[in-house]
DNA sequence: GTTAGCACTCTTAACCGTTGAGTGCTAATC
DNA sequence: GATTAGCACTCAACGGTTAAGAGTGCTAAC
């Protein structure tokens, strides 16, 4: 069967009405609020034959009709009309580029409030990931007698720091060296080139201080894989509750508590890193807890180097055209104040 | 009225039994679990002294007792056994020190986690409070040529950084002269004492780049400001849910809300400064959305110079002994871990 | 002072008819 | 042949009634 123009007005109704009320719809409603000139008796029929084709279902025998996730898919991929910010989102938009910080991470918090409060989703901002990005300089910076700072300036301006443990006997002198000598090691050098093998060469030329450097490779290591594992920002999570179908206990805590697994967040989401954005709707979703959310998300990046996500989570019959509008909008906008930032 | 013995034990037995049903605690109940020799009639007479007196009331007529605030705090000051940690509780707790971390935050972000694990209540532990700890130096390492991290160590080791723009024409060698020249003024002073007035003096010292010491006293002050204000690590938030009592969609949410608000959490946990443990029942919270919670806290100190605070959210029939004697436990033993870490 | 007995209260769960929204089918209409 | 009015049918939701159960308070006996 196919999908003639009407089929497609009327599946468009259901959903666009779905959408809004979460109730499902019913042949009479779409003949009133969206009328095209034909009975409720005619939409019946059409819809019946959208069911059969697996755009639309049930909850049961005398309810309206509830979109599938094959639907959205259409919809999302055909049906929908791409929607212009407002100017009041937009503003509140530019709060984040006003406090001016240099500081990729405060960006990055203030990227995932912004977007919770616009679009009443949870959004969630994965932070940079560091394998994407080039070191510039290390450096060790005594603290005091016991402890430095190992700093690691990369071209994107993160600044990764560890406190770590230095012997006694060691001096600001031979820490100086030691910072010269990884930064000519490991310039324009990703952090998945650092790797113990490679240290050890180094290790080879100060042999003086072994243990000193073992310390040293343990808390660049450590702190790569720290990184790389748990940055994730999450804002408006409990928005959740005001989507009806959340109303169950039950739901919402397994949502609250799915938001809470950092470590899986990420992985779901650090798979999404091609540029635009991506929509990943309801069963699309490989996470079995996923299953009925949607994920609209999208890159940033500094100059065409991707360096993290961001998106929305929220119900299937989410206002994908404004998510999408919106995600696309602050997505293309960081990565353009990042960039002016930290590219030369 | 006097509180003889039997009606202590009939209290302590209601409170008992309360705290792990959740449900309303009837006479029969007492006379079977707790069996005293007494008949469930004595106990009803008991127990209505004891509503008349104020620590117990009834949801309505047909109903079991409940304890009031009153009553968990007499339970909480005098009726409560003192309770010992299990070996796996203390084992577990170990994980806090286990990773050696040098940096303070890490260790709270942990000490969260562990709380809430172990209690299966909500966490809430503030960061360092800087206006506490003394600073030991001052320095500002240039990243590259825009950009320069400007570095606060203090007494605690707290390592507060920030980036700060330069202008084009500062060198290093100037950079370093005022990281000097910020040090010598400010040694062993705290936070509070770094006010802009004295800045200023320096800045006079330094006329060469006015444009710079302004942007320097706005990173300071406003690092400062950031600091103080948010640094709010929670966990277990969704642990909620397991309490009956917040199976009511409203209530979770208001919960979780208020957990949202980390400037409100801080403003209100801040206030408990003094040693020990400090239990807050219900209605003793000022804070008008905690009315039904308890708070079971401690503060968390390098030598004798309180940091922080940490502690436990929950329904006010919380398992006070446990709660307290964990926050005790931990309170302590993560004091003498960061003293041992930073002082001399 | 304690307790057995009993009437009373109030919540909770189950049951059941009613209502209303919405469907699918059929037959008439355009 | 597509469209539509009409109608019987289905099913969730709502409200009212009832029965069960838990617990009390009171009284009278121990």
């Amino acid at each position: 069967m196919q999908l003639g123009k009407r089929k497609l007005q009327i599946l468009q109704a259901v959903i666009d009405d779905y959408i809004c009320s979460g109730e499902p719809v019913g042949s009479r409603t779409i003949a009133k609020k969206y009328g095209m000139g034909i009975s409720p008796a005619t939409i019946r029929n059409e819809m019946s034959d959208l069911e059969e084709m697996g755009y639309l279902h049930q909850p049961h025998t005398s309810a309206g009709r509830i979109p599938s996730d094959k639907a959205y898919r259409l919809y999302v991929d055909k049906l929908m009309k791409t929607r212009m910010l407002t100017a009041a989102e937009a503003e509140y938009i530019k709060k984040i580029y006003e406090q001016r910080t240099a500081e990729i991470e405060k960006v990055i918090e203030q990227v995932a409030k912004v977007l919770s409060d616009i679009t009443n989703y949870t959004s969630v901002v994965l932070g940079p990931q560091l394998n994407k990005v080039l070191i510039k300089r290390i450096e060790l910076i005594p603290v005091d007698w016991q402890y430095a700072l190992l700093l690691v300036v990369t071209s994107a301006g993160i600044i990764k720091d560890t406190i770590i443990r230095i012997p006694a006997d060691v001096d600001s002198g031979y820490l100086n060296r030691v910072s010269n000598m990884l930064t000519v090691h490991y310039r324009n050098k990703t952090f998945a080139e650092v790797d113990i093998n490679s240290i050890q060469d180094v290790q080879k030329e100060m042999m003086r201080q072994k243990e000193f450097f073992n310390s040293l490779v343990d808390a660049l290591t450590e702190s790569i894989a720290q990184k790389e594992q748990t940055e994730v920002y999450l804002g408006g999570t409990t928005n959740i509750f005001n989507f009806p179908e959340y109303r169950d206990i039950m739901k919402a805590r397994a949502f609250l508590s799915l938001m809470e697994q950092k470590d899986l967040l990420y992985s779901l989401l650090s798979k999404f890193d091609k540029k635009g954005v991506t929509v990943v709707i309801g069963t699309e979703n490989e996470c079995e807890q996923m299953k009925e959310c949607s994920i609209v998300m999208t890159t940033y990046s500094i100059g065409d180097k991707v360096l993290g996500t961001m998106g929305l989570i929220g119900p299937t019959r989410m206002e994908y055209s404004k998510a999408v509008s919106v995600v696309r909008y602050v997505g293309e906008t960081v990565s353009k104040y990042l960039t002016s930032l930290f590219e030369e």
